[in-house]
DNA sequence: TGACATTAATTGCCTAAGCAAATAATATTT
DNA sequence: AAATATTATTTGCTTAGGCAATTAATGTCA
């Protein structure tokens, strides 16, 4: 039930109101909500790829490594989910894993379809380091930035994710809560 | 000159306190703004594309194509720094555009290490379009949202932006008016 | 002028991600 | 039970991007 109005609207409208804020007469790239993220997002992945250099891991592999660190997701296609990735691409991309010395893959006997990807050693080890590198990043991308100001961007971004077309949002658990919790 | 105030300021901080948001403790890669980012750029690029597909080009091409048109670059070099590609990545997507006729490369004459890239009239046609498409989808991505959330929005971005390592912040100007114009 | 540095473009090698097809195993239905 | 559908994983093919080395052309400086 979603905001029952008590004065009755003009126009019933269900869905918000398409904005207008660009328009292809003045559209620039630059300006475009689109290319800023990219900057930013290409930024952050140059600088936690750098800062990851020790571990011999790249800025595709942290991911599927801390979701396996935090039992969040222990098949190929269960990664995959999670990760937002084809499932090829998820099989490569653990074959490289693999490669290093950092998962193992082991075919599960009560399905003998999936197979069950466990951390080893090292794997654990890369894995428990990844959270503050993140968190040291992303804080160090949102300097200058107030407690409101950043629950404001997230809810911002939560919107826009909301946004997105349905076929996108709703092949996995994107929001945890729901896109309103702050 | 930043917000000159005429009170005194209690600590004379020069550079803005890195804010701590994120802990490696209580980390969740759902609740990071790189994660809620890389959703919505993975949906626009997913809608762009799907639009795009009349047109034969990819949600890489098109950015090179319309850079061409608006006679914002004509060589490999400008292109790839506009474009914010490797020189090798862009040389093999001017491969695939010319391949599908959209683009010719034409060797200078002023300085012949230099390719000048001229779009063909296939390639004119393709490009007009492609700003009343990104306009189209990056509206529909702000649904909901007022112009002073745009605003706040796009200032946000722009702060982030500014926070990134300088190296990639300087190779290329990201924003024409600074940071700061709203 | 000649040695050296810089720049433009290309190429090879790697990681990466999407799509489609193939295979194998499990579920469902008739 | 047999046929069919679904699911999990893998593999081939493609586009894509980064890094390093190569080649060719232009600039710089002693």
């Amino acid at each position: 039930m979603p905001k029952v109005s008590q004065t009755p609207l003009p126009p019933p409208t269900k869905v918000p109101t398409a904005a207008v804020f660009y328009r292809a007469e003045s559209y620039r790239p630059e300006d475009s909500i689109g290319y800023l993220m990219r900057i930013v997002l290409s930024g952050l992945a140059h600088e936690i790829e750098r800062q990851l250099e020790p571990s011999d891991l790249t800025n595709a592999q942290w991911l599927p490594l801390l979701k396996l660190h935090m039992g969040d997701g222990g098949t190929v296609a269960e990664l995959a989910r999670g990760c937002r990735l084809d499932a090829g691409a998820m099989t490569r991309l653990l074959d490289r894993l693999e490669a290093k010395g950092l998962c193992r893959r082991v075919r599960s006997v009560a399905d003998r379809r999936v197979v069950n990807i466990e951390l080893t050693d090292e794997g654990r080890s890369a894995a428990v380091d990844i959270p503050a590198l993140l968190s040291g990043v992303q804080n160090a991308c949102l300097a200058g930035f107030s407690a409101e100001e950043f629950e404001t961007l997230k809810s911002f971004l939560r919107r826009m994710v909301a946004n997105a077309p349905t076929k996108l949002a709703s092949t996995s658990p994107l929001i945890p809560g729901g896109p309103n919790e702050a």
